[in-house]
RNA sequence: GGAGGGGUGGCAGAACGGCUAUUGCACCGGUCUUGAAAACCGGCGUCCGAAAGGACUUGUGGGUUCGAAUCCCACCCCCUCCGCCA
């Protein structure tokens, strides 16, 4: 959510920032609520006099009364000024309502390096890495899972539909030492936090990180409670202080958690759909930092280096792509897309997306600290960034390491937790499978 | 799900429906001091206002009243016990 007083003071500016976004309803949206600021303002104004001359009276009422003298024509007076503050305080609660539901769906202003322009706008900022090719016809994930054994489209679409991929032998036990090994090299080696966190959320916290009100469509959702599965750990994590006032040296904080996560992706029907690419379900390790503002553009950093160490470490082609302005999220200022080379799809895939939200989330969540003993408090920053999404870090294992032979080496990290260099054949387990 | 107890400022903890939240600790500023501590004075939530000042704030939302932390209703959360359960 933006600052109202931002919005106040500097209008010109939130309206071309809005406008480099694409959004120019948005931009439009500062007149009305520049217009609605001011009527609400007024009547602020003229209900906090009304109350004033109310509590000098009603003051005046007691003293009265205790001295048993009558005060008949104060009460009738009072009844009707109190009939007036009345209808003044719901009318300033209905505007404030409407600059609520208008500033919800405002998204956040992009840092001023962020260029213009929508998704092909991309800038490359770092490669990592030699993208593979094979001497031999590279084979998608799909056909290399289903050969091997450790991918079932079609089980996990007839108990789930289609979107829910079952993972099977090898390639389960593939991606669970996968979150396992990355969970360690940022709980030991970058500092953060380990948690575990609840998978369904409420409709307060999802509006806390920007996916309601406006992505309603976008969240499963259960009927009975009202609780969302949450379509990234960033809601959970970035939510958990909501309300707290910290203190200074309570920041940073850095978390790292892995979960599912949900997705309807109901605008993407027909794009990317084969395998992996895109699936309803998935699991995420993320990483979610809690920053005092002017360390927040150098955290963001950090959060790449943090991701891009995973995969280098496993042997990977990637590269690093700042996001224009109009291809953002709603809550972020900025954000790198990380994409690995997947030779199999012949394409980069989004592994990771890193963004700083500054105080836009802060300011819906309620995620506050005091710089300093006897300073105001102050709205934090957020930053949240995948280190990594598992299925597509899977898929880009499996087609970059594959074999001639229809074999995939296991990266060297992984190995010793594997307790074998590779995945072949069918990994049924004849032993216990009968 | 049932019974009981409880939600007040950063923390602790008071307040017969009426002088509109006592106090302590912590913190900030000042006086004093070579410096600090102690002591003393002031400050220490949000909003409107250029300011003076005013309004709001006792989990949330309603209600009663001239006036509600206090009375009534609904809801939320925490604690204890019981039931159910991976």
């Amino acid at each position: 959510m933006l600052d109202i007083r931002h919005i106040r003071d500097l209008p010109d500016q939130v309206r071309s920032a809005l406008r480099r976004r694409g959004e120019s309803d948005a931009a439009e949206a500062v007149d009305r609520i520049l217009d609605l600021d001011g009527s609400r303002r007024a009547a602020i104004t003229e209900a906090d006099e009304l109350k004033a001359r109310r509590n000098e009276v009603s003051r005046t009422i007691g003293e009265l009364k205790r001295k048993g003298e009558g005060a008949e024509d104060l009460i009738l007076e009072m009844r009707s000024v109190g009939e007036r503050i009345a209808a003044l305080d719901g009318r300033i609660r209905e505007v404030e309502e409407e600059v609520e539901r208008i500033l919800l769906e405002t998204p956040n202003i992009p840092l001023p390096e962020v260029q213009e322009g929508g998704e092909a706008d991309a800038v490359e900022v770092h490669a990592s890495g030699t993208p593979t090719t094979h001497p031999f016809p590279a084979l998608p994930h799909w056909e290399l899972g289903q050969s091997l054994g450790i991918l079932d489209l079609e089980r996990g679409a007839r108990i789930s539909g289609s979107g829910f991929p079952v993972l099977r032998g090898a390639g389960a036990r593939l991606q669970r030492i996968l979150v396992e090994w990355m969970m360690e090299i940022h709980r030991e080696e970058h500092g953060y936090e380990e948690l575990l966190v609840p998978h369904l959320v409420t409709r307060e916290t999802l509006t806390g990180t920007g996916q309601l009100p406006k992505f309603a469509n976008d969240s499963y959702r259960t009927e009975a409670d009202d609780l969302w599965l949450i379509p990234t750990a960033e809601v959970p994590l970035t939510n958990l202080h909501g309300g707290e006032l910290l203190s200074a040296e309570d920041l940073p904080i850095g978390y790292v958690t892995c979960t599912p996560c949900f997705r309807r992706e109901a605008g993407a029907a027909g794009k990317d759909t084969r395998g992996l690419l895109r699936v309803h379900q998935f699991d995420k390790v993320e990483l979610v930092r809690l920053e005092r503002p002017e360390r927040s553009r150098e955290a963001l950093e950090e959060l790449v280096r943090h991701a891009g160490t995973i995969l280098d470490r496993l042997g990977l082609a990637w590269r690093v792509a700042r996001l224009a302005a109009g291809d953002l999220g709603i809550a972020s200022a900025m954000t790198y897309d990380l994409e690995v080379w997947a030779p199999g799809v012949d394409r980069w895939l989004e592994v990771s997306s890193c963004s700083t939200c500054t105080d836009y989330q802060a300011r819906r969540a309620d995620l506050r600290f005091r710089p300093a003993p006897g300073e105001k408090p102050l709205y934090l920053h957020t930053l949240n960034g995948s280190a990594l999404a598992l299925p597509r870090l899977v898929v880009a294992i499996l087609e970059t390491f594959q074999e001639e032979d229809g074999t995939v080496r296991i990266p060297r990290v992984l190995r010793d937790r594997m307790g074998t260099d590779r995945i072949s054949g069918p990994s049924l387990s004849r032993s216990a499978a009968g």
